[in-house]
DNA sequence: AATTAACTTAGAGTTAACTCTACAAAGGTA
DNA sequence: TACCTTTGTAGAGTTAACTCTAAGTTAATT
Protein backbone atom coordinates (compact mmCIF):
# COMPACT_ATOMS: atom_id res chain seq x y z
CA UNK A 1 0.00 0.00 0.00
CA UNK A 2 1.14 3.96 -0.67
CA UNK A 3 -0.55 6.74 0.94
CA UNK A 4 0.31 10.72 0.09
CA UNK A 5 1.05 13.08 2.45
CA UNK A 6 -2.47 13.98 3.71
CA UNK A 7 -3.28 10.85 4.45
CA UNK A 8 -0.20 9.84 6.35
CA UNK A 9 -0.89 13.29 8.08
CA UNK A 10 -3.74 12.43 9.17
CA UNK A 11 -3.27 8.78 10.55
CA UNK A 12 -0.51 10.21 12.35
CA UNK A 13 -2.20 13.27 13.53
CA UNK A 14 0.10 16.00 12.52
CA UNK A 15 -0.54 18.25 10.07
CA UNK A 16 1.26 18.21 6.10
CA UNK A 17 3.30 21.30 6.95
CA UNK A 18 4.64 19.02 10.01
CA UNK A 19 5.66 16.17 7.71
CA UNK A 20 7.52 18.21 4.73
CA UNK A 21 8.81 20.05 8.04
CA UNK A 22 10.60 16.94 9.47
CA UNK A 23 11.55 15.67 5.66
CA UNK A 24 13.72 19.32 5.36
CA UNK A 25 15.14 18.31 8.70
CA UNK A 26 16.13 15.31 7.32
CA UNK A 27 13.92 13.02 9.25
CA UNK A 28 12.52 11.52 6.51
CA UNK A 29 15.07 10.33 4.08
CA UNK A 30 13.67 7.11 2.89
CA UNK A 31 10.76 8.89 1.83
CA UNK A 32 9.89 8.39 -2.51
CA UNK A 33 8.79 10.68 -4.52
CA UNK A 34 6.29 10.18 -7.82
CA UNK A 35 7.19 11.13 -11.09
CA UNK A 36 5.51 14.60 -10.77
CA UNK A 37 7.09 15.51 -7.33
CA UNK A 38 4.55 13.68 -4.84
CA UNK A 39 5.57 12.40 -1.82
CA UNK A 40 4.80 8.40 -1.78
CA UNK A 41 4.45 6.97 1.55
CA UNK A 42 4.90 3.23 2.11
CA UNK A 43 4.27 1.05 4.72
CA UNK A 44 7.59 0.43 5.78
CA UNK A 45 7.85 4.33 5.74
CA UNK A 46 4.71 4.46 8.11
CA UNK A 47 6.81 1.94 10.51
CA UNK A 48 9.68 4.64 10.49
CA UNK A 49 7.15 7.23 11.58
CA UNK A 50 5.87 5.00 14.62
CA UNK A 51 10.02 4.79 15.58
CA UNK A 52 10.02 8.52 15.13
CA UNK A 53 6.64 9.49 17.26
CA UNK A 54 8.47 6.86 19.60
CA UNK A 55 11.44 8.79 20.46
CA UNK A 56 9.74 12.35 19.97
CA UNK A 57 6.89 11.38 22.42
CA UNK A 58 9.81 9.79 24.48
CA UNK A 59 11.66 13.40 24.52
CA UNK A 60 13.98 13.04 22.19
CA UNK A 61 14.63 16.05 20.05
CA UNK A 62 14.75 16.06 16.31
CA UNK A 63 18.13 16.21 16.08
CA UNK A 64 18.48 13.33 18.00
CA UNK A 65 16.49 11.19 15.91
CA UNK A 66 17.86 12.78 12.61
CA UNK A 67 21.45 11.46 14.19
CA UNK A 68 19.73 7.76 14.92
CA UNK A 69 18.68 7.67 11.02
CA UNK A 70 21.88 9.28 9.51
CA UNK A 71 23.31 5.71 11.78
CA UNK A 72 21.09 3.73 10.15
CA UNK A 73 21.85 4.93 6.52
CA UNK A 74 25.63 4.20 7.49
CA UNK A 75 24.89 0.36 7.91
CA UNK A 76 26.04 -1.78 10.49
CA UNK A 77 29.18 0.12 11.08
CA UNK A 78 27.31 2.00 13.62
CA UNK A 79 25.00 -0.77 15.35
CA UNK A 80 26.74 -0.30 18.74
CA UNK A 81 25.76 3.59 18.62
CA UNK A 82 22.65 2.78 17.76
CA UNK A 83 22.11 0.08 20.29
CA UNK A 84 23.68 2.51 22.94
CA UNK A 85 21.36 5.03 21.74
CA UNK A 86 18.37 2.95 22.37
CA UNK A 87 19.76 1.94 25.88
CA UNK A 88 20.68 5.59 26.93
CA UNK A 89 16.55 6.46 25.55
CA UNK A 90 15.33 3.28 27.44
CA UNK A 91 17.29 5.01 30.99
CA UNK A 92 16.01 8.59 30.41
CA UNK A 93 12.18 7.08 30.04
CA UNK A 94 12.92 4.86 33.53
CA UNK A 95 13.77 8.02 34.84
CA UNK A 96 11.30 9.91 33.62
CA UNK A 97 7.98 7.90 34.73
CA UNK A 98 9.80 7.74 38.57
CA UNK A 99 9.78 11.49 38.69
CA UNK A 100 6.18 11.29 36.95
CA UNK A 101 5.43 9.34 39.89
CA UNK A 102 6.97 11.35 42.24
CA UNK A 103 5.03 14.48 41.15
CA UNK A 104 2.04 12.56 41.07
CA UNK A 105 2.00 11.64 44.81
CA UNK A 106 2.74 15.57 45.52
CA UNK A 107 -0.58 16.19 43.33
CA UNK A 108 -2.69 13.57 44.57
CA UNK A 109 -1.92 15.03 48.07
CA UNK A 110 -3.00 18.39 46.92
CA UNK A 111 -6.30 16.92 45.71
CA UNK A 112 -6.73 16.04 48.92
CA UNK A 113 -6.53 18.58 50.49
CA UNK A 114 -8.61 20.79 48.09
CA UNK A 115 -11.25 18.31 48.54
CA UNK A 116 -11.09 19.23 51.98
CA UNK A 117 -11.08 22.97 51.81
CA UNK A 118 -13.99 22.47 48.82
CA UNK A 119 -16.50 20.45 51.43
CA UNK A 120 -15.79 23.23 54.04
CA UNK A 121 -15.87 26.33 51.52
CA UNK A 122 -12.36 27.20 53.15
CA UNK A 123 -9.11 26.41 52.99
CA UNK A 124 -8.26 28.00 56.11
CA UNK A 125 -11.09 26.16 58.08
CA UNK A 126 -10.13 22.69 56.37
CA UNK A 127 -6.45 23.08 57.23
CA UNK A 128 -7.21 24.01 60.80
CA UNK A 129 -9.34 20.77 60.86
CA UNK A 130 -6.97 19.20 59.28
CA UNK A 131 -4.45 20.22 62.15
CA UNK A 132 -7.08 19.69 65.27
CA UNK A 133 -7.16 15.95 63.33
CA UNK A 134 -3.87 15.34 63.42
CA UNK A 135 -3.14 16.38 66.60
CA UNK A 136 -5.56 14.05 68.54
CA UNK A 137 -4.12 11.15 66.21
CA UNK A 138 -0.74 11.51 67.37
CA UNK A 139 -2.61 11.77 71.17
CA UNK A 140 -4.95 8.99 71.00
CA UNK A 141 -3.06 6.70 67.88
CA UNK A 142 -4.38 6.53 64.23
CA UNK A 143 -7.55 5.46 62.96
CA UNK B 1 15.56 31.31 56.84
CA UNK B 2 15.64 33.55 54.34
CA UNK B 3 17.92 33.11 51.01
CA UNK B 4 19.24 35.24 47.75
CA UNK B 5 18.27 34.50 44.22
CA UNK B 6 21.69 33.11 43.67
CA UNK B 7 21.06 30.60 46.63
CA UNK B 8 17.64 29.59 45.35
CA UNK B 9 19.15 29.24 41.89
CA UNK B 10 21.46 27.05 43.11
CA UNK B 11 18.84 24.73 45.27
CA UNK B 12 16.73 24.65 42.32
CA UNK B 13 19.25 23.89 39.66
CA UNK B 14 18.25 26.94 37.42
CA UNK B 15 19.64 30.68 36.61
CA UNK B 16 18.92 33.49 38.69
CA UNK B 17 17.76 34.51 34.86
CA UNK B 18 15.33 31.97 35.14
CA UNK B 19 13.98 33.22 38.40
CA UNK B 20 13.70 36.70 37.38
CA UNK B 21 11.74 35.64 33.99
CA UNK B 22 9.12 33.82 36.14
CA UNK B 23 8.29 36.61 38.20
CA UNK B 24 8.18 38.73 35.18
CA UNK B 25 5.64 36.37 33.90
CA UNK B 26 3.42 36.37 36.93
CA UNK B 27 4.94 33.26 38.79
CA UNK B 28 6.33 34.68 42.10
CA UNK B 29 4.17 36.96 43.29
CA UNK B 30 4.75 36.11 47.00
CA UNK B 31 8.57 37.30 46.73
CA UNK B 32 9.36 39.99 48.35
CA UNK B 33 12.10 42.96 47.96
CA UNK B 34 14.93 44.09 50.62
CA UNK B 35 14.91 47.99 51.49
CA UNK B 36 17.47 48.37 48.74
CA UNK B 37 15.55 46.34 46.27
CA UNK B 38 17.10 42.84 46.10
CA UNK B 39 14.73 39.83 46.23
CA UNK B 40 14.31 37.58 49.42
CA UNK B 41 12.85 34.08 49.32
CA UNK B 42 11.55 32.23 52.65
CA UNK B 43 10.90 28.90 53.37
CA UNK B 44 7.37 29.21 52.47
CA UNK B 45 8.33 30.84 49.05
CA UNK B 46 10.66 27.68 48.48
CA UNK B 47 7.40 25.70 49.18
CA UNK B 48 5.61 27.64 46.46
CA UNK B 49 8.78 26.92 44.15
CA UNK B 50 8.61 23.49 44.55
CA UNK B 51 5.09 23.22 43.28
CA UNK B 52 5.65 25.55 40.68
CA UNK B 53 8.35 22.61 39.84
CA UNK B 54 5.91 19.84 40.19
CA UNK B 55 3.59 21.25 37.54
CA UNK B 56 6.05 22.37 34.98
CA UNK B 57 7.86 19.01 35.18
CA UNK B 58 4.64 17.20 34.26
CA UNK B 59 4.14 19.44 31.48
CA UNK B 60 1.90 22.23 32.75
CA UNK B 61 3.02 25.61 30.68
CA UNK B 62 4.20 28.49 32.74
CA UNK B 63 0.85 30.42 32.11
CA UNK B 64 -0.45 27.73 33.52
CA UNK B 65 0.63 27.52 36.48
CA UNK B 66 0.63 31.58 36.77
CA UNK B 67 -3.58 31.05 36.59
CA UNK B 68 -3.29 28.82 39.35
CA UNK B 69 -1.00 31.05 41.28
CA UNK B 70 -3.91 33.76 40.28
CA UNK B 71 -6.85 31.82 41.60
CA UNK B 72 -4.86 31.26 44.90
CA UNK B 73 -4.52 34.57 45.37
CA UNK B 74 -8.23 35.05 44.75
CA UNK B 75 -8.81 33.23 48.09
CA UNK B 76 -11.82 30.98 48.64
CA UNK B 77 -14.16 31.92 45.69
CA UNK B 78 -11.80 29.69 43.33
CA UNK B 79 -11.41 26.23 45.34
CA UNK B 80 -13.27 24.50 42.74
CA UNK B 81 -11.14 25.57 39.77
CA UNK B 82 -7.81 24.73 41.50
CA UNK B 83 -9.39 21.51 42.44
CA UNK B 84 -10.23 21.02 38.91
CA UNK B 85 -7.07 21.88 37.87
CA UNK B 86 -5.20 19.75 39.87
CA UNK B 87 -7.66 16.57 39.04
CA UNK B 88 -7.16 17.49 35.14
CA UNK B 89 -3.24 17.36 36.18
CA UNK B 90 -3.28 14.52 37.61
CA UNK B 91 -5.12 12.82 34.93
CA UNK B 92 -2.56 14.66 32.93
CA UNK B 93 0.18 12.66 34.43
CA UNK B 94 -1.61 9.29 34.32
CA UNK B 95 -2.15 9.10 30.87
CA UNK B 96 1.65 10.37 30.16
CA UNK B 97 2.88 7.51 32.42
CA UNK B 98 0.95 5.04 30.59
CA UNK B 99 1.76 6.51 26.96
CA UNK B 100 5.76 6.31 28.65
CA UNK B 101 5.20 2.43 29.09
CA UNK B 102 4.00 1.89 25.94
CA UNK B 103 6.90 3.35 24.24
CA UNK B 104 9.20 2.05 26.46
CA UNK B 105 8.39 -1.26 25.62
CA UNK B 106 8.74 -0.50 21.82
CA UNK B 107 12.62 0.38 22.82
CA UNK B 108 13.42 -2.19 24.95
CA UNK B 109 12.34 -4.34 21.92
CA UNK B 110 14.68 -2.53 19.91
CA UNK B 111 17.10 -3.19 22.09
CA UNK B 112 17.08 -6.86 21.85
CA UNK B 113 17.10 -6.21 18.01
CA UNK B 114 20.18 -4.21 18.43
CA UNK B 115 22.12 -6.43 21.53
CA UNK B 116 21.68 -9.31 18.97
CA UNK B 117 22.92 -6.79 15.81
CA UNK B 118 25.90 -6.05 17.91
CA UNK B 119 26.53 -9.70 18.39
CA UNK B 120 26.02 -10.98 15.20
CA UNK B 121 28.35 -7.87 13.90
CA UNK B 122 25.34 -7.62 11.13
CA UNK B 123 22.02 -6.20 11.32
CA UNK B 124 20.81 -8.61 8.39
CA UNK B 125 22.84 -11.69 9.39
CA UNK B 126 21.00 -11.39 12.88
CA UNK B 127 17.53 -10.46 11.45
CA UNK B 128 17.78 -14.15 9.27
CA UNK B 129 18.63 -16.12 12.28
CA UNK B 130 15.46 -14.39 14.88
CA UNK B 131 13.25 -15.64 11.20
CA UNK B 132 14.65 -18.62 10.88
CA UNK B 133 14.06 -19.32 14.98
CA UNK B 134 10.40 -17.92 14.91
CA UNK B 135 9.86 -20.27 12.56
CA UNK B 136 11.27 -23.29 14.27
CA UNK B 137 9.07 -21.92 17.15
CA UNK B 138 6.07 -22.34 15.02
CA UNK B 139 7.16 -25.20 13.95
CA UNK B 140 8.21 -27.45 17.01
CA UNK B 141 6.59 -25.40 19.93
CA UNK B 142 8.42 -22.82 22.44
CA UNK B 143 11.48 -22.66 24.05
C1' DA C 1 39.08 51.25 51.92
C1' DA C 2 39.47 48.65 47.90
C1' DT C 3 38.23 44.99 45.37
C1' DT C 4 35.35 41.43 43.96
C1' DA C 5 31.12 38.94 43.73
C1' DA C 6 26.26 39.06 43.53
C1' DC C 7 22.56 41.74 42.62
C1' DT C 8 19.37 45.24 39.91
C1' DT C 9 16.45 46.55 35.50
C1' DA C 10 15.50 46.80 30.69
C1' DG C 11 15.63 44.83 26.75
C1' DA C 12 17.70 42.09 22.92
C1' DG C 13 18.84 37.43 21.18
C1' DT C 14 18.36 32.32 20.90
C1' DT C 15 16.42 27.68 20.16
C1' DA C 16 13.19 24.11 19.04
C1' DA C 17 9.41 22.90 16.78
C1' DC C 18 6.33 24.10 14.45
C1' DT C 19 2.84 27.08 11.62
C1' DC C 20 1.48 29.75 8.05
C1' DT C 21 1.50 32.31 3.41
C1' DA C 22 1.82 32.71 -1.47
C1' DC C 23 1.51 30.94 -5.56
C1' DA C 24 2.19 27.36 -9.00
C1' DA C 25 1.36 22.47 -10.49
C1' DA C 26 -1.08 17.96 -10.18
C1' DG C 27 -4.94 15.03 -9.45
C1' DG C 28 -9.73 13.62 -8.80
C1' DT C 29 -14.77 14.57 -9.87
C1' DA C 30 -19.15 16.14 -12.42
C1' DT D 1 -13.35 20.26 -19.90
C1' DA D 2 -14.20 22.93 -15.80
C1' DC D 3 -13.65 23.00 -11.15
C1' DC D 4 -12.07 22.04 -6.72
C1' DT D 5 -8.93 19.82 -3.59
C1' DT D 6 -4.39 18.39 -2.66
C1' DT D 7 0.31 18.87 -3.19
C1' DG D 8 4.62 21.24 -4.34
C1' DT D 9 8.49 24.82 -2.99
C1' DA D 10 10.42 28.69 -0.69
C1' DG D 11 10.50 31.37 2.84
C1' DA D 12 8.49 34.29 6.60
C1' DG D 13 6.26 34.30 11.19
C1' DT D 14 5.05 32.37 15.78
C1' DT D 15 5.40 30.53 20.48
C1' DA D 16 7.41 29.01 24.73
C1' DA D 17 10.94 29.18 27.60
C1' DC D 18 14.65 30.62 28.31
C1' DT D 19 19.45 33.05 27.83
C1' DC D 20 22.33 36.74 27.53
C1' DT D 21 24.12 41.70 27.53
C1' DA D 22 24.83 46.18 29.35
C1' DA D 23 25.38 49.30 32.67
C1' DG D 24 24.80 50.41 37.07
C1' DT D 25 24.11 49.20 42.59
C1' DT D 26 24.71 46.52 46.76
C1' DA D 27 26.98 43.27 49.69
C1' DA D 28 30.76 40.56 51.18
C1' DT D 29 35.74 39.88 51.65
C1' DT D 30 40.50 41.08 52.42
Amino acid sequence: MSYSIGQVAKMMGVTTHTLRYYEKEGLLPFVRKSGSGLRVFTDTDLGWLAMIECLKETGMPLKGIKQYIDWYQEGDATLQQRLDMFLAQKQKVEEQIALYRKHLDKINYKISLYEEAVRQGSWDKAMEARKLNEEKERRFGKK
